[in-house]
DNA sequence: CGCCTTTGACCCGCGC
DNA sequence: GCGCGGGTCAAAGGCG
C-alpha cells in the first residue's frame, strides 16, 4: 500500500475494461466526514509504475505533512523497500506533484492549506 | 479490542 | 427497458 502522509482505508476494489490491472478505492479515515478519495492503480503497460488519482480535498488539518523534515513518513517507517533518493526525484520529476510540493511548502510557511483540486500523481513505487 | 483489508453484491448512469 | 461499466456498501476475517 502506498502511503502520502495521510491514512487511507480501502473500500473497494474492481478490474475495469480498459486497464487489466485491479483498480483499488481509498478513502481517508482521518476525519469522519472527508470528501477526499483516491484510487489506485497500475500504468497500463508499466507495471511497476503506479497510479494515484486524487478526488477532492480533505476537510481537517494535516497531522502528518509527508514534505516536512519532522514528519515520520519519509524517515523510517513508510517506505521500506525503495531509496528515499529514488522516492523523492521521481515525486519530484512529475509536474502534478510539483505543484502539491509548492502547497505543501506554502503551507508550512505560511500556516494555511492552500486551495487544490484533483490531481494525479504517477510514483514510480513499488506495491507492496 | 479496534481498525484495517478483502470480496461479492448492490446501485446508478449511460448507450443502445 | 435492458445490459454494461464503473463506483460503493457491508459482512467477515486478520493483524497489531
Amino acid at each position: 500500500m502506498v502511503k502520502d502522509g495521510y491514512q487511507w482505508r480501502k473500500y473497494g476494489q474492481k478490474v475495469t475494461k480498459d486497464n487489466a490491472s485491479p483498480r483499488a478505492y481509498f478513502r481517508c479515515s482521518m476525519a469522519p466526514s472527508c470528501p477526499a478519495k483516491k484510487k489506485v492503480q497500475k500504468s497500463l503497460h508499466d507495471k511497476s509504475i503506479i497510479v494515484a488519482t486524487y478526488d477532492g480535498e480533505h476537510n481537517h488539518g494535516v497531522s502528518n505533512d509527508p514534505f516536512k523534515p519532522s514528519s515520520s513518513a519519509l524517515n523510517d517507517s513508510s517506505i521500506p523497500n525503495i531509496k528515499i533518493e529514488e522516492y523523492a526525484s521521481s515525486l519530484i520529476k512529475d509536474p502534478d506533484f510539483t505543484a502539491v510540493l509548492a502547497n505543501a511548502v506554502a503551507k508550512t510557511i505560511t500556516g494555511q492549506e492552500h486551495k487544490r483540486l484533483g490531481l494525479n500523481l504517477n510514483l514510480n513505487l513499488s506495491e507492496e
